[in-house]
RNA sequence: UGGGGUGUCGCCAAGCGGCAAGGCACGGGACUUUGACUCCCGCAUUCGUAGGUUCGAAUCCUGCCACCCCAGCCA
């Protein structure tokens, strides 16, 4: 796939390279990916997933998998499990070794012991209202808390009956004793552990005090000796307390370096949680792994590959600055990777049969077909070519506008990798419908022949009617119609009522209701041993894969991304 | 209004005092048994803005403006 050590630099790299010439860590380059298993990834995780195993590779040293799992009210396994098949799917691994924090709580909890001891740390007995009061405000400094001149011994005594469940949830928090007038909110002595008598998804019940991302993000990366620790932009804050508590707790020698880049947003593309639950919930699409859905496991599903995902995480580029990257260019990568890589194959979406008059009642032919133009080693497979056909409805006009290639009345077309055809005939129904064309076969102009030669404006994609394989098609196009046209809405606080109300209302009333069309076609007969997972593109018509709900006999075809069409643009 | 960040083509993004890379998108053309692919050509006298320093600035200095993040016992 990629290779790091050829990839084009950025700023993170050129950090990095600056460490390793002034001879920090002994050249040796450490990082790590750390997940809060509470959820399925999207593809704004792609992008801190490859940053973190990238360098590593580019630096020949090792990165880590770690799930961040502190706040056991929101953590599954599951996502656990989820998350490591998402990695490797992508195709990285965990050089480093797989890490849990929870592994680390009594360490931590040796660590907290010692920052008490040092009187960098104290039990607070405020609400959490007190605190929040007591805290200031962003032109405001706060002001201390009143426990915070404990003595150790009353603060070691009160944290130990802390851990051994003595006290209710909320009752009582452990502070680090740093700064109450600090411009920055997150040095007014902020929380370091909390109460919370919930089973955590690995240690059970063996502790009801856990430690907060800041005071336990640090240790992790300190006892991994992480050498840079790469992390999105909403951080940049909170650096100072990462370095605070690294140095408090003896991580001293070349602690790590903190780097903060900015997250990947898509433009018609909505990533948040609460926005995906409730298109699961909602029963707006069918799953979390429904082809329509940003995340991983909806976009394999949909047909994409490791491969485009990556390349378009390094087109997107490595900035700290916010910026929205189009999802054009995203199916770009799609296209241009399906492209090289996808066997050719024909099916036609929405049918109408063509009957060759002058080709013999019963005669088929079998036709040789190239898998793929530029791949002749990809091979070649059997075709069966008779007298009638399914083509593509849209390939045919009655009247035609200037320019028009394909078929019209007197007209003729080549069907791909066979012959030369006119249209005699539209047989229609009462209802004035089309239902049928008859047509002439130029029986010197077979494909390879020697009549071959002669050219014709257009170039069909067929199917065999005798021995078609009956298929559904889903078409699948962007689930949201439009940017907001209210950028409002997205900021609103998500924690209130009103606010998760009004961008709930917002963002289903961009719902584009025609993001799933099913259609019923014909496939050529090779298509009918195809496997769940396998790619194709079907000629002039897009770029499909197999999809789970196949059934033998019965294949389902999910449209991963349309080939480019430059003739819409011409019709229009 | 405190602090921390960011502003280079429609969208990303290089550039780090010497005279604006590249990709996507877009427009034009060639080729084509996929109107696909490929291939040419075009696409910022200008770098949020106003001054200043300099022979010379997107790059240095100053002021201003805009946007993002921070007042969770979330991560």
């Amino acid at each position: 796939m990629q290779d790091a050590k050829a990839m084009r630099t950025n700023f993170i790299w050129d950090i990095i390279d600056a460490d390793l010439a002034a001879g920090k860590n002994g050249g040796r380059i450490q990082t790590r990916f750390p997940p809060e298993p509470n959820g399925y990834f999207h593809i704004g995780h792609c992008k801190a997933i490859c940053i973190n195993f990238l360098t590593a590779e580019r630096y020949d040293g090792l990165c880590n998998l770690r799930f961040d799992d502190t706040n056991p009210s929101k953590e599954e396994t599951e996502y656990v499990e989820a998350i490591k098949h998402d990695i490797q799917w992508l195709g990285f691994e965990w050089t480093g070794g797989l890490y849990y924090a929870s592994d680390y709580f009594p360490k931590m909890y040796e660590l907290a012991l010692r920052l008490i001891r040092n009187g960098d740390a104290y039990v607070c007995d405020l609400t959490q209202e007190e605190i929040r009061a007591t805290r200031g405000t962003l032109t405001e400094p706060g002001t201390n808390s009143p426990y915070r001149d404990r003595s150790v011994e009353e603060n070691l005594d009160l944290f130990t009956r802390m851990k051994a469940g003595e006290f209710p949830d909320g009752s009582r928090v452990l502070r680090g004793k740093i700064d109450m007038a600090s411009p920055n909110m997150n040095l007014r002595d902020p929380v370091l552990y909390r109460i919370v008598h919930t089973d955590h998804h690995r240690t059970g019940d063996a502790w009801c005090i856990y430690p907060m991302y800041d005071y336990a993000h640090s240790i992790e990366d300190g006892l991994e000796r992480i050498t840079h620790s790469l992390c999105s932009l909403e951080f940049e804050n909170h650096r100072p307390l990462y370095d605070w508590v690294m140095e408090k707790c003896g991580f001293t020698v070349e602690p790590p370096r903190q780097i903060e880049f900015a997250r990947l947003n898509l433009t018609r593309t909505v990533m948040s949680k609460r926005y995906m639950r409730e298109l699961v919930e909602g029963g707006h699409v069918a799953g979390w792994d429904d082809p329509r859905m940003p995340t991983i496991a909806g976009m394999r599903r949909r047909g994409y590959t490791p491969a485009a995902l990556r390349d378009f995480v390094d087109r997107v580029g490595m900035s700290k600055a916010d910026s929205v990257a189009d999802i054009g260019l995203l199916e770009h990568c799609v296209r241009e990777n399906l492209g090289d890589t996808a066997a050719r194959a024909m099916a036609v979406l929405r049918p109408l049969k063509v009957v060759l008059t002058n080709w013999p009642e019963g005669q088929v032919d079998t036709l040789t077909l190239e898998n793929h133009p530029d791949h002749p080693e990809m091979g070649e497979r059997l075709v069966p070519f008779g007298r009638e056909l399914y083509i593509e409805r849209e390939d045919f006009m009655e009247n035609p506008p200037k320019k028009f290639f394909r078929l019209f009345p007197g007209g003729e077309v080549r069907l791909k990798g066979a012959y030369i055809i006119r249209c005699d005939e539209a047989v229609k129904d009462a209802q004035g419908e089309v239902t049928e064309l008859r047509c002439t076969v130029d029986l010197d102009s077979k494909s390879g022949g020697e009549g071959a030669a002669r050219k014709v404006k257009g170039t069909l994609h067929w199917v065999h009617a005798a021995d078609a394989v009956p298929m559904e098609a889903r078409l699948y196009e962007l689930l949201l119609n439009d940017e907001p046209a209210d950028v409002e809405a997205e900021a609103e606080d998500e924690e209130s009522a009103v606010g998760a109300a009004r961008n709930k209302k917002d963002f289903i009333s961009r719902l584009n209701p025609a993001s799933l069309e099913i259609v019923r076609g014909f496939a050529e007969p090779t298509l009918g041993n195809a496997n769940p997972g396998d790619r194709f593109q079907f000629l002039r018509v897009g770029y499909f894969t197999m999809d789970p709900d196949s059934k033998p006999g019965a294949p389902v075809f999910n449209r991963t991304v349309s080939l480019k069409d430059s003739w819409s643009k011409v019709a229009k």
